[in-house]
RNA sequence: GGCGCGAUAGCUCAGCUGGUUAGAGCGUGCGAUUCAUAAUCGCAAGGUCGGGAGUUCAAGUCUCCCUCGCGCUACCA
């Protein structure tokens, strides 16, 4: 493949309703910023975009929930995110956000493009529930019920969060509005739908063999296994048509006169975002943002969540190519999740720590920022889940960046600062082995950055901090010296490490840029430039000093003061602080019981209770209904006949241990087919807040068929 | 249930297209050293590569079955 001329990043934007913990950290945006970073000190064309997505109905509830306008709410978590990166270190060129004119105008463009082309879009009537008191179609968040799996009165139309099954409003039981909290009618209402199913092949090609329009356009062996496979299985299983309109008033305006009253939906305008994004960089910098996003020889990363795969290599590169001339991504290093102490992150919980929350808990604490990053780096999930623990933060801290790192730091300067009054001696590096063998580490940490591979590039990162090591330990210029103070051994040997520190100085910006700063200034050298490692490959290469004899040293200065310190518990307190937080969490689990009762229906007459015919039965026969996990088919006795119902209850009792089971069932239930058995009736089931079931029966021995009143 | 990804030393993980005695870091044990943040360096012990079957001259690496973890997806009490 071609050197590409322009790079173009991407971290996936963060939603604005609310802060980013760890896991969201080490997943899309640290690794970004490594990447980025790298590209600017090889002296690359490199722009890295992000920002707020801010749009959605998420947004409006949760303004409605604290009583605020979503403004309010998408400002607040703009300026907090966006902050946030900032104090970390994660350099992007822009942190935009999708409330901005600019992108309304964007989307909208994007949106008329493709809808003027033809055959894109399809239209389609469907019904959505409808709050009459307040005259307007509900999305999916603001309706809430009772879910169908679990029995969780407080569900919401798009997902449970309580059992964590994805909904659709349609199939809560006893559906309500947020709004007026009435129940919603259904009502027929027009949606813009993006075929996505007439791009399947090319995008199959694209994603197997990486060709596009029969020309080579990336190695498919470079994307990470995870990554492929989603989107394969996704293509497996077809493709639908996905709307991409919705009835609510907060998002950007579909561009048709036929469609007042309609935004566009938010995951069709978020990631037009990076293009908005990009274009705004471009205003303000005085550049073309079109060379990014269209022209051949750049080239487009986007660094997301596994949450996120199929968006990012489906959906939106469809949206690409539909509307023609834009690059497609060349890789998309979609990371795993990040656990925190053997458990998902869960706000709700208070398991997991957020990013600002870090770093205010850690305000006191030196190179906060860099001690994060190193123990996000070392335990990245770049290719599966991976864990989150206060030990090995302190163990990477302690022994990797304090004892390897630092301490050949300290002891090198020390040494020049003793022998030669902080003054670099003569001695030879170019042409001698050590250089070479630092030359090969510092291309091979590249190798791995450009390969998204951040862990691997990590750890060469540290084997030349122990290659220092190693050399000085192995010639011990102290024993000399003592004897010969003029040794050319000695001199050689400093010089040679002062030159490795010199490497070091330059390739730790990208993971730990705070330190980067303090070891240039402790070596009273400029901060590393655009294109400063660039240079100093080359300087490697033709023999250059890095640092050349005669050049003054700082003072050392201890630059990562040891967590695990006997003479200073201050660090070790706060890690302990955090352990100690979890712990409580641990123990405040057990009793839990903040039962919430579901709202009661509402009323009904006499008469419809009467029409239900509810009878006691016996069930004689019970199996699983094969590819399905929550049914079992059921043979019940009721007396007078023995039919067959179709239960959902496979998840909590054994087809065996159930045979015999005197039961409730709801007799003149119109049949119905499920998984191809037709079920006649339905079992009575009494459900606790844990969605746990029991069956509800008459007096043992009862005898069947008889009516319940 | 379907699909995808994963399961390798006590712990965290590397092992590309199958090929000599399966690697690293941490931890453990022993030794060296003192310039340094009780840091550093060397050596050693430690694995039936989740389980089972198969293909092959040869399998951690390929195929099939099973178990467990994570994710996507289907399924009315």
């Amino acid at each position: 493949m071609r050197e590409p001329k322009r790079h173009l990043v991407t971290s996936a934007l963060p939603y604005a309703n609310g802060a980013l913990h760890l896991g969201h950290l080490a997943g899309a945006y640290l690794p970004a910023d490594i990447y980025v970073r790298t590209l600017r000190l090889l002296g690359k064309d490199v722009v890295f975009v992000c920002g707020s997505d801010e749009h959605g109905a998420a947004i409006t509830m949760k303004a409605k929930l604290e009583g605020v306008t979503p403004r309010e709410i998408i400002d607040k978590y703009h300026e907090l995110n966006k902050d946030t990166f900032q104090r970390l270190g994660i350099s992007f060129d822009i942190y935009h956000r999708t409330s901005s004119a600019l992108h309304a105008e964007t989307a909208q463009a994007f949106f008329t493009e493709l809808y003027t082309q033809g055959g894109e879009f399809e239209e389609r009537m469907t019904e959505q529930y409808f709050d009459e008191e307040f005259q307007q179609f509900l999305a999916d968040r603001y309706i809430v019920g009772t879910c169908p799996r679990c029995g969780n009165p407080e569900a919401y139309g798009d997902q449970c969060e309580n059992c964590g099954s994805t909904l659709s409003p349609t199939e809560l039981i006893q559906p309500r509005s947020v709004l007026s909290g009435k129940a919603p009618v259904l009502k027929l209402t027009k949606h813009w739908y993006f075929k996505l199913e007439k791009h399947a092949d090319w995008l199959r090609e694209w994603i197997e063999k990486g060709e596009l329009d029969g020309v080579k356009h990336h190695d498919p062996k470079r994307w990470k296994k995870h990554v492929t496979g989603q989107c394969l299985s996704w293509l497996d299983s077809g493709l639908q048509p996905r709307a991409i309109t919705r009835d609510l008033d907060w998002g950007i305006p579909v561009p048709l006169e036929e469609a007042k009253g309609k935004v566009l939906y938010v995951w069709f305008d978020a990631p037009i975002g990076y293009i908005s994004a990009t274009r705004q960089w471009a205003l303000d910098h005085g550049k073309n943002w079109e060379d990014y996003w269209k022209s051949p020889d750049s080239q487009l990363v986007h660094f997301i969540g596994k949450d996120n795969i199929v968006f990012h290599c489906i959906v939106f590169p469809a949206m690409l190519k539909a509307h023609g001339d834009y690059l497609l991504p060349v890789n998309v290093p979609a990371n795993q999740f990040l656990n925190f102490e053997s458990r998902k992150f869960s706000k709700s919980k208070g398991w997991g720590i957020e990013q600002h929350e870090y770093l205010e808990t850690f305000k006191d604490f030196p190179n906060k920022e860099d001690t994060l990053r190193y123990a996000l780096i070392r335990n990245m999930p770049e290719t599966r889940d991976s864990d989150f623990k206060w030990d090995e933060f302190v163990d990477f801290h302690d022994k990797e960046l304090a004892d390897n790192l630092g301490n050949f730091l300290n002891r090198v300067i020390v040494l020049t600062q003793k022998y030669y009054e902080g003054r670099v001696p003569e001695g030879v590096f170019a042409e001698d082995p050590h250089a070479t063998a630092i030359r090969g580490l510092v291309k091979d940490l590249v190798y791995e950055i450009e390969s998204f591979s951040f862990k691997d590039a990590v750890q060469k990162f540290l084997e030349i901090s122990t290659y220092g090591n190693v050399f000085l330990q192995d010639t011990s210029p102290w024993a000399i010296w003592k004897d010969e103070p003029d040794s050319l051994v000695v001199k050689d040997c400093l010089y040679t490490c002062l030159q490795i520190v010199t490497v070091l100085s330059v390739i730790v910006e990208p993971f730990l840029p705070f330190t980067a700063k303090k070891i240039r200034a402790q070596l009273q050298l400029p901060e590393a430039k655009a294109g400063a490692l660039a240079e100093l490959l080359e300087r490697l290469e033709s023999g250059k000093a890095l640092l050349p004899a005669g050049h003054l040293v700082g003072q050392p200065e201890v630059l990562f003061p040891k967590i695990n310190d006997r003479k200073d518990g201050s660090r070790m307190e706060l890690v302990e602080a955090q352990k100690a937080k979890l712990a409580a969490v641990l123990a405040a689990e057990q009793p839990e019981p903040k039962t919430e009762y579901a709202t009661l229906k509402d009323l009904i007459s006499y008469d419809d209770f009467a029409k239900m015919d509810i009878r006691t039965g016996t069930i004689l026969e019970a199996e699983k209904v094969p590819k399905a996990d929550r049914l079992l088919k059921l043979l019940v006795d009721l007396g007078f006949e023995k039919r067959t119902i179709v239960a959902g209850i496979a998840e909590h009792f054994q087809p065996e241990a159930i045979i015999g089971q005197q039961v409730l069932v709801l007799a003149n239930l119109a049949p119905r087919p499920l998984k191809g058995i037709e079920s006649n009736g339905m079992i009575l089931m009494a459900g606790n807040e844990e969605g746990k079931l029991s069956f509800v029966t008459p007096e043992k021995g009862w005898p069947n068929g008889f009516g319940v009143k």
